[in-house]
DNA sequence: GTGATATGTTGGCAGAAGCAACATAATTCT
DNA sequence: AGAATTATGTTGCTTCTGCCAACATATCAC
């Protein structure tokens, strides 16, 4: 008999947590939820994570590889659009990394996917000098800011005059890429 | 005797719940701590907040006005810096207001206090001509985005160099500025 | 094989949200 | 003023959760 033991019982409750985390919130994602979920006892998930804000930094890490992934994929031009798409398609996932329910501090693992993507956006500015620095952290935080304003709908009204978030986020993103623009060629 | 009523117990509670808020976090925060603190019975919160999320939006509601207050101080071009610093000044508080824990759609007035900030932002672009309300956005998602991965500990290592949160939230603001300002001569 | 280790189970505790029933104070109506 | 109504607070309960301790069973090292 091995149904005693699951197989990969770790894989399956990050499975089943992320799908509680998707449909039904944060709030409503337990251990014990995910456990029952993956057909083990309420107690079974504490071999696998310390406690419940752990299994929150491994979803949150999967989170930032989707993201990196997401973003690695694009030309350099493109990459805002490519952070504001991945928020909007995964909204809870994204209010999870970036939420500060999980403390990035005590997760290196975390810490080391967030700069992860901070680090190609710092290249992507190297044309503009000693300004690049804050150059790329003013990009980061513009997509940063506008993925988590539209994802609670501060912009709801404006997105529906653009048709649809993408489109409003296109402009407001070459809103910036116009004054970029003009700054080089002066 | 009249200590069976209390008097303003809704004060009571909010000023007890901003309390926990900030020295130990959104999540040590339950109603009936915020009732034990005000001397009042577990369920006494019940006759004035519908439940939790309800204190937990009005805990929102009072982050707004004073956000709102702090821009409204500052004139047009320093607008930015007071946003961020307003973050830096209640970190728990702005986490609560723009984490995601609260759904704004079902609290008019918190609504209606977001869109009073944003407001003010979009008059002082007016003179971008049609892109005035995507630079505006652009703007508002700017300083929302940099409270926010400052507050989350992304930047810590461009904190150090630059001489603190503001000194650095200064610089990356006035790059953009320098972008806008060519803009504008072009 | 056998002992050590990893993984899962049962049972229990404390703390929280929220419901129901009850108690007391404040207000309103006459 | 006195009664009825309403607002506010209390006690007690149920259900859920996180997490601890003790125990059970499978897997692996030797």
């Amino acid at each position: 008999m091995s149904t005693y033991h699951h197989g990969d019982l770790r894989a399956a409750l990050l499975q089943a947590a992320g799908e509680i985390l998707e449909k039904e919130g944060l709030a409503a994602l337990s251990l014990r939820e995910a456990a029952r979920r993956a057909g083990v006892s309420h107690n079974a998930p504490y071999r696998h994570f310390a406690d419940r804000d752990s299994l929150l930094a491994a979803l949150a890490a999967e989170g930032f590889a989707l993201l990196n992934d997401e973003i690695r994929r694009r030309p350099d031009g493109d990459m805002g659009v490519g952070y504001v798409e991945f928020a909007l398609r995964h909204p809870q996932r994204f209010h999870l990394m970036f939420g500060g329910q999980v403390r990035f501090g005590d997760y290196a693992e975390l810490r080391a996917a967030g700069e992860q993507s901070y680090g190609k956006l710092l290249t992507a500015f190297d044309s503009l000098g000693s300004d690049a620095p804050f150059a790329a952290a003013a990009a980061w935080s513009l997509v940063h800011g506008l993925a988590h304003l539209i994802l609670d709908g501060h912009f709801a009204q404006a997105l529906q005059e653009s048709g649809g978030a993408a489109a409003f986020a296109k402009k407001v993103l070459g809103s910036i890429r116009a004054a970029r623009a003009a700054q080089r060629s002066a």
